[in-house]
RNA sequence: GGGCGGGUAGCUCAGUCGGGAGAGCGCCACGCUUACACCGUGGAUGUCACAGGUUCAAGUCCUGUUCCGCCUACCA
């Protein structure tokens, strides 16, 4: 495009490709390892290899991305790491399903051609989310793209593996796990969904092995029953005094199993009496460890009864209970049941019923780790914004339970961990070929592969090239920001905030902006079943990447929720088109610009010294918003000032001196003025909108082609504050406001020209309004425009009431006298009600003695003008009701007869 | 069970230090004025969920109530 010309609709779909393309040839993601700049760093969320692009998604890089593009402009060395992540269980079930497609299933392959399979996915479909953030517009540094399987990710993950093992962070045990039967893994308590269920507590009679007499206990899943392996009760529950050591039959199976006494058992809930079944809950669990118990498994992989069930074996759990049930009541067992609203744990991929279930699993051990993670929020360390996010994540912290990493999958990073027949154990970071015990070569590798959230807990340090001493390691680390969504606070922040200390010893982020969810308009959280899901790259195309981003980034509020709205994407098109033709109005009338014409500071126009000073606090309110993480108020910063200031009262201001009405040096001026106000208007919306500011910019005259991105952001400077001049234009703007309201409400069409009498007292602000009548008369559309201390209103006039007086719009014969009364009735009940509120504060002499002198005084102002303001309408409304009651001979044609006659 | 957030215009939501209730969309009226009808100008619209309290002054601070939403949890 040359310069100096802009087609005339911006089309996005032609450019956005084109300048993506441009940013990338000429290299200005890319961040070098070690500069003079200060450093800024930002480690992408890992989006899953098999994701697609969501609103989600689309929102949190897109505030990445205007973070980093601020900074960037700012001068940092900026660094936004991209990557992916492995995303085990799920990137393995999208597998399965495709060989399940074949009727085959990852065993028939076995585990090395499942991996390599997968692989061979992965270099297929894999990444497709990548190419959707390009389109995105995110400045990522690709050339640094990390995978969490890549090969310095995995040797990060081995060697922090094996430090925690010899630190004894890492142990293996047996426990009860989150079993998921569907995905046939471990998952941990954070995998585990509850969903409240409406189910049932069963009542079950346990007759007592020796005499007469049962206990009932109470249970939400009969079935577990076949693991049972004792009844307990409260020590002090009296009502089941002397049966404590004495032993039940377990029905169905005759099993005897002992009494026992725990202070776990409530007393006031259900029976009173709980049976106890080690194996298949974590509470039971720890009952058995007390007292010694037998752990039973009855319920395999697969959620089917094992050979421990008896009868049962075989059938699936939940047909296994409804047997249970039935053989119960045939025998006389089942003694009720009452209904009951229970939470249920689901596989959080699969939505599959947690089995709880005792098995070998490693764990890491958490609190030592989570207590320096709280340390460092506590002592400000790391930032978390919003605060109110603070709580929960110390909450979570302190009383976290030991972390399950261990997954009976094939997909992810195998744990570095080898056994020897001999029982030496050997933790390796890198592959031991014997036993340095015994020397034998039969050693094997633990089947199981670590959690997926295991390397993204790396994250910040292992993409940084750790654990080689890297400069990119040394600059970039602890990195300045990171940007997520508060669902993954504990899986993911709170996780790298453990590692990265006790990796690194230092934090792996000083700021975490956590943001909120995406939903539906209705307020409801987009899902496939739901059917609500707006997708983000239909957005794009059909309104642009830049009208995308900026709604999202407008309805970012700290702490609320996204309702995305196709209308509102669709509202900033009209903004982004906006900005389009503001900025073709502008180049048309800087074709002839030659730049750098000496303006003499004292021939500045007043439009120009109003909108310079409105867009230097512009910028000011625009940096600290997006300092403090305010996308939301950043945006309706620049949305304000673009649209309401700049293009409704700038540009139509300037016109007539651009049109050459004024001073040949007036025209220069402006014309300057006008190049600086787009130019950092540009700049301002550049990290929204990357793509149409990009457009305009290299079109703009004068400069050299450096592209916006690594153009200077704008800076608020204290000097170039001038509320003299402002104030000036805003008094101007007043008038204009009051005589289009008149025109509006009086029903006069803008194309009729007026004549107008602004009547001041003020010497002063008659001369300051002097100098900016020329404003009025354009854009108020005047035919003469009388400045004057005269009070008088002529006959057949509708007055306006602005600050330090009056304006008087002449209407003679087009006088609408119901109009006008109307009109000033309203505006008179308005002002009197004002009026009194304000005098009855004035009359409060608590509110004068206590009240800070500034409100007081502003008060007093308030007052003054709604007096003048009243006593002018009422003089007018007199005035009116006098031409109305007057004979009708008289009319308006003999107004002075008519007031007097009152 | 514990915790958090929310209830403000018809709709969706802002509202930072307690000091004259705002925006966008929608609606009504008038206008194709040579950047833009994806536009311009003007206009209408509020029991700030409810009840108390603190204060000269409360949408804003405190207490309680209520209705939504979310997170979290080993009473079977």
């Amino acid at each position: 495009m040359p310069r100096g010309v802009l087609d005339k609709t911006f089309e996005p779909k032609h450019k956005e490709d084109k300048w993506y393309q441009y940013w990338l040839k000429h290299d200005l993601f890319h961040a070098a390892d070690e500069t003079r700049n200060k450093p800024f760093s930002i480690v992408i969320p890992p989006p899953n290899v098999t994701g697609m692009l969501h609103m989600g998604h689309a929102l949190n890089n897109v505030l990445q991305d205007i973070v980093v593009r601020t900074r960037r402009m700012q001068g940092l060395n900026t660094l936004w790491m991209p990557g992916m992540d492995h995303a085990g269980i799920a990137t393995q079930n999208v597998v399965e399903q495709e060989l399940a497609r074949g009727n085959l299933t990852r065993h028939d392959l076995g585990r090395e051609e499942f991996i390599a399979r997968i692989w061979r996915w992965k270099e297929k479909y894999g990444g497709v989310i990548i190419n959707q953030l390009k389109r995105l517009g995110c400045s990522c540094d690709w050339e640094r793209e990390r995978f969490t399987m890549d090969e310095g990710l995995s040797k990060a993950v081995r060697e922090v593996f094996v430090r925690l093992y010899r630190d004894g962070l890492v142990y293996r045990g047996d426990y009860v796990i989150n079993w998921c039967p569907r995905c046939h893994t471990a998952i941990s308590d954070l995998e585990v969904e509850h969903k409240e269920t409406n189910g049932f507590i069963w009542h079950i009679r346990y007759p007592l092995a020796e005499g007469e007499g049962e206990v009932v206990v109470a249970t939400t899943r009969p079935e577990t029953m076949l693991g049972d392996t004792a009844v307990a009760v409260n020590p002090a529950d009296e009502r089941f005094r002397g049966l404590v050591g004495k032993k039940v039959v377990l029905p169905l199976m005759n099993r005897v199993i002992p009494i026992i006494a725990d202070g776990y058992v409530a007393m006031d809930f259900g029976s009173g009496a709980v049976k106890i079944t080690p194996a298949h809950d974590p509470n039971d669990f720890a009952v058995a460890e007390r007292h010694g118990l037998e752990i039973i498994s009855v319920i395999d992989g697969s959620g089917r009864i094992n050979e421990n069930g008896g009868g049962y074996q075989g059938q699936d759990r939940y047909e296994c209970r409804e047997n249970i049930l039935r053989d119960l009541a045939e025998n006389g067992y089942l003694a009720g049941r009452e209904p009951y609203l229970h939470n249920i744990g689901q596989c959080y991929r699969c939505k599959t019923d947690i089995e709880p279930a005792v098995s070998k699993q490693w764990f890491v051990r958490t609190k030592p780790l989570a207590q320096e993670a709280a340390r460092a929020v506590a002592q400000g360390r790391t930032r978390i914004i919003p605060s109110l996010w603070e709580g929960t994540y110390f909450e979570w912290l302190g009383n976290i339970r030991d972390w399950c990493i261990s997954r009976q999958i094939w997909w992810g990073h195998r744990i570095p961990v080898w056994y020897c027949p001999c029982g030496e154990i050997i933790v390796s970071a890198s592959d031991p070929d014997r036993c340095p015990d015994c020397g034998s070569g039969e050693i094997k590798q633990d089947e199981d592969v670590l959690d997926t959230w295991f390397s993204s807990a790396l994250w910040p340090f292992s993409t940084l090239g750790w654990p080689e001493a890297t400069k990119a390691l040394k600059t970039f680390y602890p990195t300045s920001l990171l940007v997520t969504g508060f669902d993954i606070l504990f899986f993911w922040v709170a996780r790298m905030m453990m590692m990265g200390i006790y990796v690194m010893g230092e934090v792996p982020f000083r700021d975490v902006y956590l943001h909120a969810l995406v939903r539906d308009e209705n307020g409801e959280k987009m899902s496939k079943s739901r059917g609500n899901i707006i997708d983000p790259l239909e957005m794009i195309d059909k309104y642009g990447t830049d009208a995308f981003r900026f709604t999202l980034a407008a309805y970012t509020a700290q702490g609320r929720d996204v309702r995305m709205s196709e209308e509102r994407i669709e509202g900033h098109k009209h903004f982004v088109n906006k900005i389009w033709n503001a900025a073709r109005f502008a180049l048309a009338n800087l074709a002839d610009y030659e730049g750098a014409a000496s303006t003499r500071p004292g021939e500045e126009t007043l439009p120009n010294r109003w909108i310079r000073h409105r867009l230097n606090l512009t910028i000011r309110e625009i940096s600290r918003h997006l300092e403090e993480y305010r996308f939301n108020e950043a945006a309706q910063a620049i949305y304000q000032f673009t649209w309401r200031e700049m293009c409704d009262w700038y540009l139509e201001l300037i016109k007539p001196a651009l049109y050459g009405k004024g001073t040949p040096d007036e025209r220069i001026a402006t014309q300057k003025t006008l190049l600086e106000v787009i130019s950092q208007t540009l700049l301002l919306l550049h990290p929204f909108m990357p793509f149409v500011t990009e457009e305009i910019w290299q079109a703009l005259p004068g400069g050299d082609t450096t592209s916006i991105m690594i153009s200077p952001y704008p800076q608020f400077d204290e000097t170039r504050e001038d509320y003299e001049g402002a104030e000036k234009m805003a008094a101007c703007m007043e008038i204009i406001g009051a005589i289009r309201n008149i025109r509006g409400e009086m029903e006069i069409g803008p194309a009729a020209r007026l004549k107008v009498i602004m009547s001041s007292p003020d010497e002063g602000r008659r001369a300051s309004l002097s100098q900016t009548a020329s404003h009025v008369i354009h854009l108020a559309n005047l035919e003469s425009f009388v400045i004057t201390c005269d009070p008088e209103e002529p006959r057949g006039s509708v007055t306006g009431v602005v600050t330090g007086g009056r304006v008087i719009v002449l209407m003679e014969d087009t006088l609408d006298l119901d109009r006008k009364r109307a009109k000033t009735e309203k505006e008179l009940a308005r002002t009197e009600k004002e009026l009194i509120q304000v005098e009855r504060k004035l009359a409060n002499r608590d509110f004068l003695s206590k009240a800070a002198p500034a409100v007081i005084e502003k008060e007093r102002g308030k007052a003054a003008e709604l007096k003048h303001k009243h006593l002018i309408l009422e003089g007018t409304l007199k005035k009116i009701k006098g031409l109305q009651i007057a004979p009708p001979t008289g009319g308006i044609s003999d107004p002075a007869k008519a007031v007097h006659a009152q």
